[in-house]
DNA sequence: CAGTGGTCTAGACCACGTT
DNA sequence: ACGTGGTCTAGACCACTGC
């Protein structure tokens, strides 16, 4: 490994284990160079992930200091914000399992293609999933998803979880994506599948996802009992003064 | 301003003006550094910041492309996934007004001290918002902040915005921040201030905010009307494999 | 004014992808 | 094998903070 991430990875553990203890400061980078036995440039890159994970901040002519709550959030092993599919949130815990009710190829409207940066003459395939978490539904799922790039998209795929299609077999990686959160009141299909009453909102989660070369790869729209799901955000503070 | 960072500056403008286009490699680093007559570790730093801002990435051995998706995304002026107060947010489209419901000084309950991080001792404000645009009502918000942090906290400040009163005035920077966001049935204040009837729901956002040493300033939840606001979030993508 | 982080250089070698 | 980005060095000077 890179010796700037072995670096940044022992000064993350100092965070967790106490060593360096949260709201000091740490030794200056010349020091921590002379312990590491390597230049000031590489202290800044391994002290620039850990600013990155929001364990410390740097006050120039001040010193390097570490969060209050870092210690906390250094016992999260996952990056900030990740885009995990409902597949893999439960994982572990409890069993999920999808119901395909549409799976058709049809050509993308206005918006669709719009959204989905495709030509009128490009075809989408259009699928409705309903998801069960331990036997009971708990969301729709509607999605649509240039054809061009799922090619042989099979009913098993999408029982399954098209992101591990995705990355594991087309060896495509999934990039940053934009979601629209919202409530709503319960329209036909959530009374039908989700088994809402007039007084049961839903969650509404619109989204679009991109691959990493920031092609589109899906645009859907996921509807929620409102008591079965929640969306957790982390927002990263910015540097920069408004 | 920086060099890297006008190199920076110049590269987006060339990607949004298309004389970088989409899906195109970047001049490779070596060029660049002749071009601005500088080494390739000040380019790198150059493209390391459109990297974060998602409008390009590297591929070792490879090349440096620009996503396809970078125009439009280098048009937003502002950073990637920004913590707006509602003010800011509405700014210039419509006025928005506060009322001050509640404004009260108590002890934290046990889950508002751990959240907050404080003592059970050190007292809290603890706030009720109706929030107004353009005269109409459309979301309450319920905060609870650390007395020590806030002090002088007058009924002024609630009616415009907290955060200006804390970086303008007090000198502290906003960091990062955590939020749940669900859908909900309307309680007995969202019909009374909102004017939910029993089949319009609640947007929630339930957060805590740090400031940017790592010390969480406000816990607090807002609840929208389900026709007036929606929750917009950019997941960027991680660099790493899961 | 002393001490800190921020920027920058002009090279070097390594790791990876492509051909 | 070659060309790309990734890492790393051993310095230098600048910008800011705090005494």
């Amino acid at each position: 490994m890179a010796k700037y991430k072995e670096i940044a990875a022992t000064i993350r553990k100092r965070i967790s284990d106490g060593t360096y203890p949260a709201k000091t400061a740490l030794p200056e980078q010349i020091k921590l160079a002379q312990e590491f036995k390597t230049s000031r440039m590489t202290i800044q890159k391994a002290l620039e992930i850990l600013m990155f994970e929001d364990l410390i901040y740097s006050k120039q002519g001040s010193g390097t200091f570490i969060k209050s709550n870092a210690a906390s959030l250094s016992q999260l092993d996952t990056g900030i914000n990740q885009y995990i599919g409902t597949t893999a949130l439960f994982k572990g815990k409890s069993e999920v399992r999808s119901q395909v009710l549409e799976k058709k190829l049809r050509l993308p409207t206005p918006d669709e293609s719009e959204y989905l940066q495709l030509d009128e003459i490009e075809a989408v395939y259009d699928i409705i999933r309903l998801r069960f978490l331990d036997g009971k539904p708990y969301s729709i799922e509607h999605s649509v998803m240039p054809a061009k790039i799922l090619k042989n998209l099979t009913k098993e795929i999408l029982e399954k979880s098209i992101y591990y299609y995705l990355e594991n077999k087309l060896g495509l990686k999934i990039g940053s994506a934009y979601r629209k959160i919202s409530a709503d009141k319960p329209n036909d299909m959530d009374q039908k599948y989700l088994k809402c009453d007039l007084t049961e909102p839903v969650l509404q989660v619109e989204q679009t996802v991109f691959l990493q070369n920031g092609i589109p790869f899906e645009y859907s729209t996921t509807r929620h009992r409102y008591d079965q799901g929640s969306i957790i955000t982390v927002t990263k503070g910015n540097g920069a003064p408004a």
